[in-house]
DNA sequence: ACATACCTTACTATAATTGTCAAGTATGCA
DNA sequence: TGCATACTTGACAATTATAGTAAGGTATGT
């Protein structure tokens, strides 16, 4: 039941985006120094991103990325279904009625279909904005947060 | 962001073994049968399950499995996270700190930390008994479920 | 033109998952 | 006692997905 790093990645990477734009495109070699993430990798996020219409690009010199929308306007549901190939528990939600057959398989579906279901509300009832605001409020590498667990190392 | 098969294996075969033990152990060769999973698979999820106290085993002739609780007091999320590694969407929620640093990680934590929450809290809210429930009232292979999409095939 | 930075495809290594094989142990029954 | 049933356990192979690398291309501002 884990999300792909992809994920993990592309919102840290959207919120890192954010924080430090103003107004201005950032590059993807600023953000992989910040959030310590290849590069080549965070093109290729970058590529499904702005096919996903969540970041416009802006070619050449001085150049980078920017937000297509308001913070609040992008929900972290869209960026992890946009960068994972599906955000649905099991497989025979996304492909049909292929692999769903008799016995306990139908009883099980609506289980895993009401899981889906919760998962995608919960990401989508979080924005750019909510997490960005905090941000914001705890100025990155800060002192103190509640459990010291999240504490730069270095 | 997909369950293991696994856990889905796991859930089902408890429901079959609910459904069809009445006071009497089951055997792995009879669910292995009626839910087409292969018998071997099945002997590992349960030597898991057995450890998890979820179930019971009788050996011997005429043995298999019985459920160590009633329906009601076994939750489908104790049953995944039983034979799942770990339930957590993210890895740095089970090992500590150790991956977690500073600049947009912390931010996306707690992101991470929520969604394992809503996670297990769904997964726990529901029971055998209900599942159950709800084969005992539409019985397998039978004739008309909302959408038409679980239909035996054979 | 040249440097910057996005754009795109292809590939590889690694790890996890899924499933198989095989050999054992405990138990009930004739 | 001996046999069949069925649980018990560990080792292993095949497949697949993921993570990350590499390389070359294109657009654009100075």
């Amino acid at each position: 039941m884990r999300l792909s790093t992809r994920a993990q990645y592309a919102v840290r990477a959207m919120v890192d985006l954010s924080l430090y734009s103003e107004g201005r495109p950032v590059s993807l070699k600023e953000i992989s120094r910040r959030e310590e993430i290849p590069l080549n990798y965070l093109e290729q996020l970058f590529f499904r991103l702005k096919k996903g219409q969540i970041v416009t690009s802006v070619r050449g010199p001085g150049g980078g990325y920017v937000l297509a929308r308001q913070e609040s306007a992008i929900k972290v549901g869209e960026i992890v279904e946009t960068v994972e190939e599906q955000l649905s528990p099991v497989a025979c939600l996304d492909e049909g009625d292929r692999s769903c057959r008799r016995g306990a398989r139908c009883l099980t579906h609506t289980v895993w279909q009401g899981l889906g279901e919760r998962i995608k509300g919960f990401l989508d009832s979080i924005t750019l904005a909510d997490l960005t605001r905090e941000a914001r409020t705890r100025p990155a590498g800060g002192g103190d947060n509640e459990k010291g667990v999240c504490q730069p190392t270095g």
